[in-house]
DNA sequence: TGCGCCATACCAACTAGTCGGTATGGTGGC
DNA sequence: GCCACCATACCGACTAGTTGGTATGGCGCA
């Protein structure tokens, strides 16, 4: 059985890079020195440089969902517990690098949103699709709080991922998590003072 | 007069394309393409590419500036009513083509923050500065309203930037400007919900 | 005449992708 | 046990195309 987890590495080394660097800046000896490979083995698992984008968007999809699926934030008691758990829980997987915790989705998204829309689309699917598993908790919360804005559960969901998109790119222009946490504890505030109607101090 | 304006075509098609396809998949010909121009005069103006990325950004830099120096919230009597006036300008100019309102910084940092920070860095500043132009107006929004929560003036102005950067990512993953527009609506009532305390219907 | 501005042609380096070949291990027949 | 056969995994040199950058010269104007 030799090491038959070369592809995964191939996958990992690209989210990592892209991360760093970018999808476009991002070579193939690139990938395949992160992994410990030579060319000839990239192109025995993958036809091209992009067909390794779309295997890496179908690796990051399954990541982040089997990530976030199995997060505590989950086991809260009602609604409003999860929603406040989950920006929590954001706001506790920023440490180490950046190039560790921001979004490869984000990153794709951002520079390849038009260029590459076959790439693109799916982790743009996985971003807005992952924001949406908030939304029944959000509908359930605004029912049992007795809110009624002129907004819906979707586009809040979807604000709060705008929140953690804008932090990781906060995050890089500050040169640290920090501004990241920070706003993330805005958007906290935000969810307490809509779903409670009361300020904390 | 001969068309002088060569250099000025130049940066302004690196910021249209750069929006568009990010930088590394940006190339000189396509700059070149878009400003009608060839490659000599490119290089009679620019040394490099990355050259043309500092003056980009420069230039950039300038054109914000004036921007939003001269945009109507600056008339607001208070500093709320300001700070809410700015929050509803970044809505007002959601208008036209993704690559015309998106922020060239943000692309620019998503992409290129670790691999090329002679470029990114200043970009960077672009933003965390245009974010604490709010700053006074937070403090003394803050000062009026009794408000004093464990945050500081400076976290808000620049969570106020992270949900403008990532509500062009949400724009881009939706393929509209409409998720940027839901975004800043919740942002601006997180700002009356923070300084009123009263809760709109 | 000289200079700013620009175009064409070209070069050198880089990179995505190809290709011939090697190593390893499994399988079925005997 | 042993061997022929084959599939998978991998290597590294090579090709072909792309791209940043250069060299040279033309053109209009002060």
């Amino acid at each position: 059985m030799a090491q038959n987890d070369s592809k995964a590495r191939l996958l990992d080394a690209t989210l990592h890079l892209v991360r760093a660097k970018g999808y476009a800046a991002t070579r193939i000896e690139d990938v395949c020195a992160e992994a410990g490979l030579t060319k000839g083995s990239f192109f025995h698992h993958f036809k091209s440089k992009d067909d390794l984008a779309r295997a890496a968007a179908a690796h990051w999809d399954a990541h982040t969902t089997g990530f976030f699926a199995e997060a505590p934030y989950h086991a809260g008691e009602g609604p409003l517990e999860r929603l406040l758990g989950y920006v929590d829980f954001r706001r506790s997987i920023l440490t180490g690098d950046l190039t560790e915790f921001t979004c490869f989705g984000g990153n794709i998204v951002q520079e390849a949103w038009r260029s590459h829309p076959e790439i693109s689309g799916p982790l743009a699917d996985n971003i807005v699709t992952h924001g949406k598993t908030l939304q029944a908790d959000i509908e359930a919360a605004m029912a049992q709080y007795g809110v009624k804005g002129d907004w819906t559960a979707e586009s809040l969901a979807l604000h709060i991922q705008a929140v953690v998109q804008g932090g990781f790119i906060m995050a890089k222009a500050t040169g640290g998590a920090a501004a990241a946490a920070q706003s993330l504890d805005h958007l906290r505030r935000y969810l307490e003072l809509t779903f409670s109607g009361t300020k904390p101090s």
